[in-house]
DNA sequence: ACCGTAGTTTGAGATTCTTCGTAGTTTGAG
DNA sequence: CTCAAACTACGAAGAATCTCAAACTACGGT
């Protein structure tokens, strides 16, 4: 799985010179996201087996809407929250656009409910069921 | 991992002097398998995620039936395979037993389904469809 | 222009995973 | 008892993950 491949261009953004007209400065940041094809049931599983994320995930659910990154309150530091929406974004499992200085997090419900119908949801169950029975949260 | 001892909760193969009659004497080896309410969703999840281990419980799931481990024609080695089922069975997601020089192994449909109701299934439903879309499997 | 907020990147440490080869154990058969 | 078959256990190597702190970039207001 591994791909740290940064996004945008090759990484030359070194800014040892041209600091202005990058590829991805066009309109600012890129982010770029797995399209509906390239999804993998693996990648999915695997991005949802981590607490963190799978916790971020059913806050998304529950709000039914997008959020900021800093609406999640996490008990880690703002690497590691950055580096869980990353694996969330490449995963496919979320969307993630700028607007100002924040970063909008909204669920690929449509894709994946086109790919797996009834994955997401029945994940989502399972954890809600799971913190029901041992409150094993936040 | 560097500590093969076995994970949660500990207790009863302490072997204090294990007498002839314990429980899992009765056949011979024994496997610990976590409770039903030791089965945590994170850890299903992971030992999902992986591509090998996938495979083993579709194919486990196709078959409908116990299986031995040298039935599954894994592109691994055969102790790499040893450790797949391992992470299955600690997982909570199969069930194994020795008949004779044979471990077989079945899927613990019924406690998953007890407790997160469709998960397994829309799961081995997603992979399924995934090997129809692009075929990437073997 | 300056500052603060929001998030990223880089580099690092610690842990865990996947894989293997080799050596051992257990069981059933001859 | 000895053998083959079926697994397991024990390292070990290499990759991947999770976590953090520190330094950086981007955008929006005052």
């Amino acid at each position: 799985m591994g791909d740290r491949t940064k996004p945008g261009s090759g990484a030359i953004v070194t800014s040892a010179s041209a600091p202005a007209t990058s590829a991805a400065a066009v309109g600012g940041r890129s982010l770029d996201h797995p399209t509906r094809d390239e999804i993998r049931i693996e990648t999915v599983l695997h991005a949802l087996s981590d607490p963190m994320r799978l916790r971020v995930v059913r806050e998304l659910a529950a709000a039914d809407a997008e959020l900021t990154c800093s609406r999640f309150d996490l008990p880690v530091s703002k690497s590691t929250t950055t580096h869980h929406f990353r694996v969330l974004r490449e995963s496919g499992i979320v969307q993630q656009v700028y607007r100002g200085t924040a970063k909008m997090n909204g669920l690929r419900r449509d894709d994946l409910e086109a790919l797996f119908p009834g994955l997401l949801d029945s994940i989502l169950d399972a954890a809600n069921r799971q913190v029901q029975r041992i409150g094993e949260d936040r």
